[in-house]
DNA sequence: GTCTATAGTCGGATAGAC
DNA sequence: GTCTATCCGACTATAGAC
């Protein structure tokens, strides 16, 4: 508890006085951190290895313990870094739906709905490292690990909120009522089985990738489910 | 691979024409698979140990190598195990949605649709068995393990193959069409996460169980969805 | 069929030199 | 800060007695 390590504190590199920058002990922490990140998103806690670690990041094992103090620290800062990096890509979008009121206009949640899950939509397209982290969190989500509550309380919660937020908007309910919250877990997870549960996904719809046009066809289905909140079915056409 | 265990035959204890009957092995055999579906069903591959399933099912070590080979025969036997109490118990439900011939009337389909989902969601209240499985399903088609193409080819797809027939129907499209496919996977994706993501579910709609109510509430959000298919935003009240 | 005992392997963590 | 060398525990699987 008394280590001299920088495994405990945020900041690893300490700065020196007379070159005034990070060391390179600081690219280090990164380099490792990245292949965290990747081995992390592929494979699951147990089944990654700090060995696979080092050697991906080209360091060796003890060097990972001295920057984060153990396997687990390793995997938690992974999430924090997820947090923040996802925080600071994702501002946007969900700063413009939070700031909507309460008993806004059904239209205008609409489109704020289809913009917000557009923005999530990206990550089937996105890069690879955006498909690594979104496993990392579907994987911990369900099968609740050291790194749950980071992700569930800063990613995870802040985004079902605005979600049902807005679907309470449309549905012309109270944010207590328990339906736009069911109605937005429906739509955010069945939209992220097309990453998470990406190869069962592609091999159900018979897709060899999810390149742009796969990802419209799914955007349109979702977009299909948005339309259709709190339309009643007597109008149907059948 | 000339064993005389019965870790590769199906039917592991031999039949004496003395007494006509199993012999005491095969009990034995049934407490390790029930030990081994239940841990393996709260836990993934990794982390479950063989020493956990032995100690639970009270037999040696030894004995579970004897029964299944190896640990990995034994996953697969739960695999196995799974798939056929799955089909006994819904063979029913989707035997009557499989008749279903194409471009059938769209209100038979939605209504052999809501029947048929009606059936998957009882897993949210059934018996703590059921929900295991259903993890254990989860987790492998999210993270392809051994048991992946057993649990894909045998009961993921033919689930989703009914479920997108009976969209299409809906829809009055051709089962071709990817649309009904991406709208079967939205739909039991989202239901499932109810099941396989519990925790993270239970936290969000801030219930402590899935009883009759919340089973209802969840339900009732899926048949808003099926109502909605396939029904034109064009005649929406907002 | 079921056991005890053990082999063989691997992974996370540490000691201590540089 | 980063390394080499090593410890120690835990796991799967096997050998062989009963």
């Amino acid at each position: 508890m008394s280590k001299t390590s920088p495994a405990q504190s945020k900041v690893s590199g300490k700065r020196s006085a007379a070159n005034g920058g990070y060391q390179k002990g600081e690219a280090t922490r990164q380099r490792i951190l990245d292949a965290a990140l990747k081995a992390f998103g592929d494979a699951s806690f147990l089944a990654v290895t700090t060995r696979q670690i080092a050697e991906a990041a080209e360091v060796s094992l003890p060097t990972l313990q001295y920057y984060f103090g153990s396997k687990e620290g390793l995997y938690l800062a992974c999430a924090e870094a997820i947090v923040e990096h996802w925080r600071s890509n994702m501002g946007v979008a969900s700063g413009a739906a939070r700031a909507l009121k309460v008993g806004c206009s059904a239209e205008a949640a609409r489109i704020h709905l289809k913009a917000t899950i557009q923005s999530v939509a990206g990550l089937l397209v996105g890069s690879h490292e955006l498909a690594r982290w979104a496993h990392f969190v579907a994987r911990e989500l369900r099968d609740p690990g050291p790194a749950f509550e980071i992700l569930y309380d800063r990613l995870w919660r802040p985004g079902i909120e605005i979600t049902s937020r807005l679907i309470a908007c449309i549905l012309g309910m109270p944010e207590s009522d328990p339906t736009p919250r069911i109605q937005a877990l429906l739509l955010i997870s069945g939209l992220l089985v097309f990453q998470s549960g990406r190869s069962m996904s592609l091999r159900a719809m018979q897709w060899k990738k999810i390149g742009p046009e796969e990802f419209a066809a799914v955007l349109s289905g979702v977009n299909a489910q948005i339309d259709a909140i709190g339309v009643s079915r007597s109008c149907s056409s059948n």
